[in-house]
DNA sequence: ATTATCTATAGATCTATAGATAATGC
DNA sequence: ATTATCTATAGATCTATAGATAATGC
């Protein structure tokens, strides 16, 4: 990851926004500096995509592979309902650690052209892997981002505990 | 709906985006006369807002209203999965139809303080009335969600057809 | 020489206020 | 008189370019 890359990445993650002149700031420079190394701020945040897509994607396959032994016990006799959970805590543990760079790289338009060949796929293949249907999968990250999203903008009514909520949308989606 | 409101929704809707100035041109008059009028560009969203959960909730509560008769005939033998599949069209429909206003209605901090009291709750009591149980109401309504804001910013690979997916929504929930 | 950074600033966008002026109601 | 609208403009924010100046490599 370049310098300003990382340093747009701490700008974002401190501020929860990104400017030119924050990044600028970072490094020690003046913002003006920054467009001799970055075509512009759409490149900058294109790369800080790419960093983020690749991170979710390792966070979300690292939970599959982790729990590739226990398919028992997980209280609803099917045995299908623990990777499915394992994958949505591994997703909102993500998101809410790094809420304002999981904005970036799931909000607005997405730049593919900018983006490497298959990360976007590869990003996403655990919610594929994991319902072994790819209709379903995609049902499956849409329940799990709109869950994130409305947690982020504090959404849900009254101070709830979500941990509830997560866990009907896992048994719901691991028949 | 005051004049100002209407403006102002006419123009979110036809630009995507909402500006005093723009409002102001729409009603023929000069964006800082605005201000003797509302109090400010903060308190013209929240008027938004409020009109728009009540439109979400009449088209939610509608939908379920109006199949209070067929309860069977939905293909997985509980007679459930109709109201979801109905609840779920209803908001998808609404939703892609008034995409500027329900992303202003959705996204972001509530302004819960310039609301009418209860409305939100009502807005969203379609989904307890169809699940029976508040964590699945909530979290049927983060995947509906999440399916309309990733379809309307473009996140799902492909030109994909969602119906399929949303369907699959539909089967999960309605157990 | 070449490369990186600097200052200065254009230019785009918006919200909102101040104070003047025109229109309307009694 | 009161109310609504107007012009003018402050002020906040940002991205990005132009041209000058300093630092580094050969």
């Amino acid at each position: 990851m370049g310098e300003i890359v990382a340093a747009a990445r701490r700008v974002l993650e401190r501020d929860g926004e990104l400017t030119m002149h924050a990044v600028a700031a970072e490094l020690g420079i003046r913002a003006p500096s920054l467009y001799k190394h970055v075509a512009g701020k759409a490149a900058l945040e294109a790369e800080l995509v790419a960093v983020a897509l690749a991170e979710i994607g390792e966070a979300l396959h690292a939970a599959l592979d982790a729990g590739d032994g226990d398919r028992r016990d997980d209280g609803d006799g099917t045995g299908r309902a623990a990777p499915v959970r394992r994958l949505l805590a591994a997703y909102r543990r993500h998101a809410l650690a790094h809420p304002a760079l999981y904005r970036l790289a799931t909000s607005g338009p997405l730049p593919r052209h900018l983006l490497p060949p298959g990360l976007e796929d590869w990003a996403g293949e655990p919610f594929l892997r994991v319902t072994g249907d790819p209709h379903r999968g995609q049902a499956l990250w849409a329940f799990a981002h709109g869950m994130v999203v409305l947690e982020l903008d504090r959404r849900f009514p009254d101070p709830t505990v979500l941990d509830r909520t997560w866990e009907e949308g896992a048994t719901a989606f691991a028949r």
